[in-house]
RNA sequence: GGGCGUGUAGCUCAGCGGUAGAGCACCUGGUUUACACCCAGGGGGUCGGCGGUUCGAACCCGUCCGCGCCCA
């Protein structure tokens, strides 16, 4: 028996009652011994210690749309979900929240810290799983996983020592981008670039033989205590001269050759560079080719060292103030000028990033990323947009080594061990104990970890139990989908192409959907540091989970970012509330239901709107097929508010209200497989208040929506048929409109007259007419029309509709007035092409036909609204 | 400097070769027993500028202007 729906959707407990109910069912558990077709993505891992934000509530809503889309088309969907141990930024947060106590990670030490960072980890991990539980995830919550679970932990080791032992993973002196507060190495891609308010100075270098000088240009002075060259271009007419002599470094005196390279830009200052090969990546290179020394000058915080003579101990900012007095005391500063310029900063911290020469751990990346280019070029992995396929090759093709090593103690710690007595490596998944190049027993494993996107990159398989050959690895991998930001592409969807390729025999996922970026209501990046943005739980908490997810669904389009505003929530609120509404009116009639019960055919109505519903769920199928998320969400409000509500439960009330029992029971049936499908094909967008009204449905047998099924397509609408509703909702809103335009009072029955041509039509859906536009049931006629009358073509039908009151007549003339402006307009237009000998040769003939059939009909509308004007310029003027 | 994207109704955005669309906002009506988070009706756009291709351009091409992002 169906139950009766509150006044309003309360969405709270019902949220609160779903999650657990849903979670407890089973259904998003992904069973190995089931054959069916299978669907399976990974969660982008949050960091464990973080909180739900907009980009995660946005992507993990179209990941869940996908997933309970999957689950509804009989797909067997493993949603693995799982969070990400965040090396850099959840060891800054315990020190932060030492640094309160006084207590540095160095007074702990290594073992005690980390034990602190999982007992952080405790306390503050289940947050964010508990926040995705809330959106209504469907994940398989069974599986979920951590990167630095053992099985996981084994997948690391596993990988890193086969790529040490095929000769792409190597240890190496090399320029890298260091974070002094951090005190760690940062990949590229970690330190993005920020502009500053930098200076350029000009410096004269004294030559050697004290013939002169030669000036060169930086932003950096202080880095001169580091120099060991000056370098001009080799085509430089200015400087040719003093190629290979020595110039004299100021402050600290060392001599330096003066050396030619062609990186240099001859435009740029002065034409001559400072050479810096330990703190420059330009400088580094040249220094290679051209076998200079580096010379290092800063400690790992960032402090000056001993080689910088009189200013070590200063941090780089006072040594630069220092540098520059010093300079300008001895007379060699030439100028200084103003020179806004951008420079890399720490990911994390924002802290001025310093290039130090320094060992680390490199992964090789050209051998590892040539299949993976392939992969997208041959289709194997398709990105949508497609566009971002772009940006994927440029980095790709342009690769660099990857500095995999981190002076961090939260993370996985590097498998390779040094020997203290032969000083070789030893590089293996198990602990050793002894070293394998001489057997000492004398071995210490690196201190430092690995970078957190190293276990990401695996995550797709590692999640899956690689290494071993698991079920779950054969039956769901590769995946189907990874729906992720753009600004992740490199960080981790290249390299997961990468690693998968290379490690589990095929590519991770076959599409890769990259989400819009979600901005404030102003359009600005939502940023935590800035504390600008809206945090989605109070969304969910004012609108409702159904709310925001549809608000998002339905911006999500293609190439094109959110924003993240309160009115749509407000819209998708309004609509959460329209169902609901709708679901409370059918159940209101459906307090008889019977489905044993004899009925009537199906109307017209029922089988239009059967059809429209089939059509908007094909629109809705294509549309998430295609990524078209929005798309996807329009189709199905369009169908549930401007066809379900605006017309079939108003056509439906006749049968309902009637006294035909079995019309009524077809009107009963139509409802409930309508909503029923309603609810199904909305279920993905706004799982809770479809799961809610499901459950009153007359036909609900206690399942869950997800354990149903799209329903199955019925026949379409016939021809006839379709024609038949279009000239009954013309014929209403012609109706209203003129009700409308001459303010004619809503309460009062217009009369109205239609040819008798029209009788059969009339005979179906007079009493359609009656209710929807609020007329007396209209009449038959084909005299000539009342002097006081409104007269509408409707499909070839002149259709009168009383205004009894003569003083209306001049507002039904400035009504037409503007109705033959229209006609005429189009008129214009129509002639303007068929005209035109070339349009009717060259253009594709349905279009020329069409164009034809419209001149045919507005001409004819032409007349009848042109007769109709003289009639009343003619009544109107003798009234006068 | 290179690349990508974007400029459509007051606002947020769809549309991307055949006569401009939605939601919100606005205006006029409204106690029709599902819904005022509503119903009915209405106004509002030379689709950034200029050229070109085409029978036909918001849509394709060129160019300029404005905005955004990425890479160097």
């Amino acid at each position: 028996m169906p139950s009766e729906l509150a006044k309003r959707f309360d969405p709270k407990p019902v949220e609160a009652r779903l999650v657990r109910a849903w979670i407890e069912s089973g259904l998003y558990h992904a069973r190995t011994d089931d054959d069916r077709p299978r669907f399976s993505m990974v969660i982008p891992p949050p960091n464990v210690t973080g909180s739900l934000h907009v980009g995660h509530a946005l992507n993990n809503t179209l990941q869940d749309l996908l997933a309970r889309h999957k689950r509804l088309q009989g797909f067997n969907v493993l949603w693995m979900p799982g969070t990400d141990h965040a090396g850099i930024s959840t060891q800054v947060a315990v020190e932060k929240d030492l640094a309160k106590r006084g207590v540095s990670r160095h007074d702990l030490g290594r073992e005690r810290f980390v034990d602190q960072v999982w007992e952080w980890k405790a306390r503050y991990g289940a947050r964010i799983v508990e926040q995705l539980h809330a959106l209504g995830c469907s994940c398989d919550w069974e599986r979920e996983r951590f990167t630095m679970d053992p099985g996981l932990s084994r997948a690391v080791r596993e990988v890193f020592v086969r790529l040490y032992h095929e000769g792409l993973i190597y240890r190496s002196e090399y320029l890298v981008s260091w974070c002094p507060r951090c005190t760690t190495v940062l990949s590229d891609l970690e330190s993005p670039y920020h502009p500053v308010a930098g200076k350029l100075y000009r410096i004269r270098y004294p030559l050697a033989d004290g013939s002169g000088a030669i000036e060169v240009a930086t932003t950096r002075p202080e880095t001169l205590l580091g120099d060991t060259a000056v370098a001009v271009h080799p085509d430089d007419a200015r400087w040719a001269a003093l190629i290979g002599k020595l110039a004299k470094l100021p402050l600290l005196g060392r001599e330096i050759p003066i050396v030619a390279d062609t990186f240099v830009d001859r435009e740029f200052g002065t034409g001559a560079v400072k050479v810096t090969p330990a703190h420059d990546p330009n400088d580094f290179e040249c220094g290679r080719r051209l076998g200079l020394p580096a010379i290092n000058i800063l400690h790992p915080d960032g402090r000056l060292n001993d080689n910088a003579g009189p200013y070590a101990d200063l941090d780089v900012a006072e040594a630069r103030k220092q540098v520059v007095a010093d300079l300008e005391a001895q007379g060699l500063l030439a100028g200084v000028k103003d020179h806004p310029h951008e420079v890399p900063h720490c990911d994390r911290c924002d802290t001025l990033v310093q290039p130090l020469l320094s060992e680390q751990w490199f992964m090789r990346m050209e051998p590892l990323a040539r299949p993976a280019i392939a992969a997208v070029r041959e289709g194997r992995i398709v990105f949508h947009p497609k566009s971002w396929e772009n940006t994927y090759f440029h980095w790709m093709e342009n690769i660099r080594d990857w500095a995999i090593s981190r002076q961090l103690w939260w993370g996985h710690r590097i498998p390779a061990w040094r020997c203290g007595a032969c000083g070789e490596w030893t590089v293996v998944a198990d602990d050793p104990t002894h070293c394998a190049h001489c057997g000492s027993a004398d071995l210490k494993q690196e201190e430092d970890v690995l970078d957190t996107w190293f276990s990401s990159a695996l995550w797709p398989f590692s999640t899956l139990g690689w290494p071993d050959a698991t079920d779950e690895l054969r039956l769901f991998y590769p995946t189907s989908v990874l729906s992720t930001a753009f600004d992740i592409i490199f960080f981790w969807v290249a390299r997961m192409i990468m690693m998968g390729l290379h490690f589990a025999g095929d590519v991770p996922f076959r599409d890769v959907y990259i989400h819009p970026l979600v901005r404030d209501e102003q359009g600005r990046k939502f940023s935590k540091s800035k504390g600008i943005g809206v945090d989605p739980m109070d969304v969910m908490d004012a609108y409702g989970t159904d709310a925001m997810r549809f608000a998002l669904a339905s911006t999500a389009a293609q190439g094109r970012d959110i924003r993240f505003g309160l009115n749509v929530m407000e819209g998708g609120r309004a609509f959460v509330t329209k169902l609901w509404n709708a679901a409370r009116f059918s159940l209101l009639n459906l307090a008889d239901y019977d489905a044993g019960a004899a009925a009537s055919e199906p109307s017209l109505y029922d089988r239009w709107i059967r059809a429209r519903m089939d059509a908007a769920i094909a629109e809705a199928h294509a549309a998430l097929d295609g990524f078209r998320f929005n798309d996807a969400a329009q189709a199905l409000y369009h169908f549930v508010w401007g066809e379900l509500c605006d017309w079939y439960i108003e056509l439906a009330k006749l049968s309902l209200q009637g006294g035909d029992a079995g019309a009524r029971r077809a009107a009963q049936r139509t409802l409930v497989s309508v909503l029923r499908g309603a609810l199904t094909a909305l279920h993905p967008i706004m799982p809770f208040v479809t799961e809610e009204i499901a459950a009153s449905l007359p036909d609900a047998d206690g399942r869950f929506l997800m354990q149903g099924s799209y329903p199955e397509p019925g026949p379409p609408l016939d021809a006839e048929s379709a024609r038949e509703m279009d000239t009954l909702v013309e014929l209403i809103t012609k109706i209203r409109q003129v009700r409308g335009e001459l303010d004619l009072p809503p309460a009062t029955q217009l009369r109205v007259t239609l040819p008798r041509a029209a009788d059969a039509f009339v005979a179906r859906h007079g009493a359609t007419i009656g209710a929807l536009a609020r007329t007396a049931p209209p009449v038959l006629g084909d005299g000539p029309p009342s002097p006081t009358a409104s007269v509408l073509l409707v499909q070839g039908w002149q259709m009168q509709v009383e205004l009894d009151d003569p003083a209306l007549l001049g507002d039904e003339l400035r009504r037409l007035e503007k109705e033959i402006a229209r006609i005429e307009k189009d008129l214009a237009l129509a002639a303007k092409k068929l005209d035109n000998p070339s349009f009717v040769e060259r253009a594709k003939p349905e279009v020329v036909q069409g164009e034809r059939d419209k001149q045919v009909r507005l001409q004819e509308e032409q007349r009848s609204v042109r007769e109709r004007m003289e009639k009343l310029r003619r009544a109107t003027g003798a009234g006068a």
